[in-house]
DNA sequence: ATGAAAGCGCTAACAC
DNA sequence: GTGTTAGCGCTTTCAT
């Protein structure tokens, strides 16, 4: 492996000083065509390539944003960061992107190292970020994250100032109660998630408010937390089908509670959209994977990412956050819901 | 947002030099009880965080390790990426990922900042670093990188010296075959992937060998190319229930293009186990996902990350590429497989 | 237009 | 043990 090379070998080799090389390498100031030639001709002859950390170290800006997950294999946290990353690498700068892995401590520590890393600002996505009531280590932790480091999140820290770009979610449920409520559907159950999770809780209150909106009434046994994966979809499916009076349609917390759903359903001769309409949340790759394919709500991953880092841009310029944003949801229609069966 | 503070204010407040700040952080030498405790008070009042910049310039080590993956977003990238994350995180390493998305360009300029970002080594998954003959303009570019940063890839690089961690193909097919030949098939079909992909072209080769080897006849019209999506699969599997004889058992390149496989079946009303049987390459969560569940070849993603991280940093520290290293897959066995029906 | 030199924030000899 | 000092590789005044 070759020794590293510098500017000052550029430079020496070239018969010019560093600053002349650091000038035809930024473009910052004007260099005779001679000299600027001679360097780049070097540049290119040994592909040198400045050092950012040098770069960083000099200019004390990284031109680095940090990204903390919940956890990339998790396609909407996937399809999140990927836009991200896409609408930073266009203004030129880099992504660090580290995954809490649902994990406090890892999650803590990460953020420790972004800010060592002295990235211009942290974008944070699930996890802590998405506890209902702010979980008080992790405030604590975000108030002297941001004494230094821009953060935004898609939730919202109690006790803590920072970024906040969130979806509509009254505008989500309205959408989905819209569509059901429409097609005949008055008996819907929401199905998955945990009431401590702000997302959910919201969702849970705006479920309320649109059943009485539409004069439906509200059943206990139709509204049942559980985890965000598949399994939790189909424990829950499994609950609503011994009910003494099923739902004609089911409002699944994300597209993995969905397929778990559908799983428990197909397991007793029940399929939608012919036996039980269902719609879900997020939008993502495996609303088109499965059958039928799931109508689910979208919230179009490239603008909401660019928020999330025009936020955080933003925030960095400003010093403090700016109010809270709001992702507009759309409704993607697909195969899974349908008019129910004849009035039982 | 407060001033970014640094050792010499720590130092000063402490009243002592700033390498005795320099030498609690790092512990590397010996500081008296009380200024070491005065030192960390300061640390803790401040929530003071070395620059990993300007540690990363004095030491002329990152301690960061690069990554670059074909999308993120694919499940079979995303386990990859995470299992390399922890491995890394263990020994106190960062890894700085980047999505080429496809997009040689993206690639290419992605690779060149890791370069400049003085990452220690770089492990490249996908995309360029998939074709079977390796891109001339891809071959220079790794040539140029080899130079100066440690290189391993999932493949092998043409003309460039480069680490390789791969799977052993050979292997997995022959599991593939000894299930379904045990089972009882004899019309095995191959369904999508393309030829000029390297792995694909090496299933391919061992797929023939297996065939002979296991005294069955090749038949043109059971090899299919196609994408590795899931629309690869619908329509490998389209065309396949079109021949004359239809096989009993299908293998497809990886899990989606299984799932499409389904699809297609299912319009079909044709279903696996029942009616074929169905293996795929990858395990990645998608085989859990959909029914029947798939059976298919793992590699032990945690393995597999950490042996491609040794491998980089092994190369790191030899200043060249080791041997080949090779995975050992293995079938994990669900419910798409089967005895085929009656002989016809 | 170009070079000299200071500085970014940290570490690691090197002295004492 | 602890301070002094010289880098690490780059950018950017400030002169000229």
């Amino acid at each position: 492996m070759d020794r590293t090379i510098t500017i000052y070998d550029i430079a020496r080799e070239a018969g010019v000083s560093s600053a002349t090389v650091s000038r035809v390498l930024t473009g910052s100031s004007n260099v005779s065509q001679g000299k600027r030639e001679s360097v780049l001709r070097l540049v290119d002859k040994y592909q040198f390539r400045p050092s950012t950390v040098a770069r960083g170290l000099s200019l004390t800006r990284t031109h680095t944003i940090g990204l903390v997950v919940a956890d990339i294999r998790n396609p909407y946290y996937a399809a999140l960061a990927v836009e991200i990353e896409k609408a930073a690498g266009e203004i030129g700068l880099t992504v660090l992107l580290c995954n809490a892995l649902n994990d406090r401590a890892l999650e803590a520590k990460n953020l420790e190292r972004l800010c060592g890393q002295r990235v211009e600002a942290i974008i944070q996505i699930g996890c802590s970020a998405d506890d209902r009531e702010t979980d008080r280590d992790y405030a604590a932790l975000i108030r002297r994250v941001t004494r230094t480091t821009p953060y935004v999140t898609t939730s919202r820290i109690d006790g803590a100032p920072c970024g906040v770009v969130t979806i509509d979610c009254a505008e989500a449920v309205r959408q989905v109660f819209d569509l059901l409520v429409s097609l005949g559907h008055d008996r819907i159950a929401l199905a998955g998630g945990r009431d401590n999770v702000r997302s959910t809780h919201e969702i849970f209150q705006h479920y309320l408010y649109f059943l009485g909106r539409h004069g439906l009434e509200l059943r206990e046994d139709y509204v049942l937390e559980g985890s965000y994966s598949q399994q939790g979809g189909y424990k829950c499916m499994r609950r609503l089908l011994e009910t003494p009076c099923p739902p004609t349609a089911i409002i699944a917390i994300n597209d993995y509670t969905a397929v778990g759903v559908l799983q428990a359903a197909a397991e007793q001769n029940v399929f939608a959209p012919r036996d039980f309409s269902l719609v879900s949340f997020d939008n993502t790759f495996l609303a088109d994977i499965v059958r039928p394919r799931l109508t689910s709500v979208d919230y179009s991953y490239e603008l909401f990412g660019s928020k999330l880092l025009n936020a955080a841009l933003r925030m960095a310029e400003r010093g403090a956050p700016d109010g809270i944003e709001l992702i507009h949801p759309k409704l993607v229609v697909r195969d899974s819901c349908a008019a129910p069966k004849a009035v039982k």
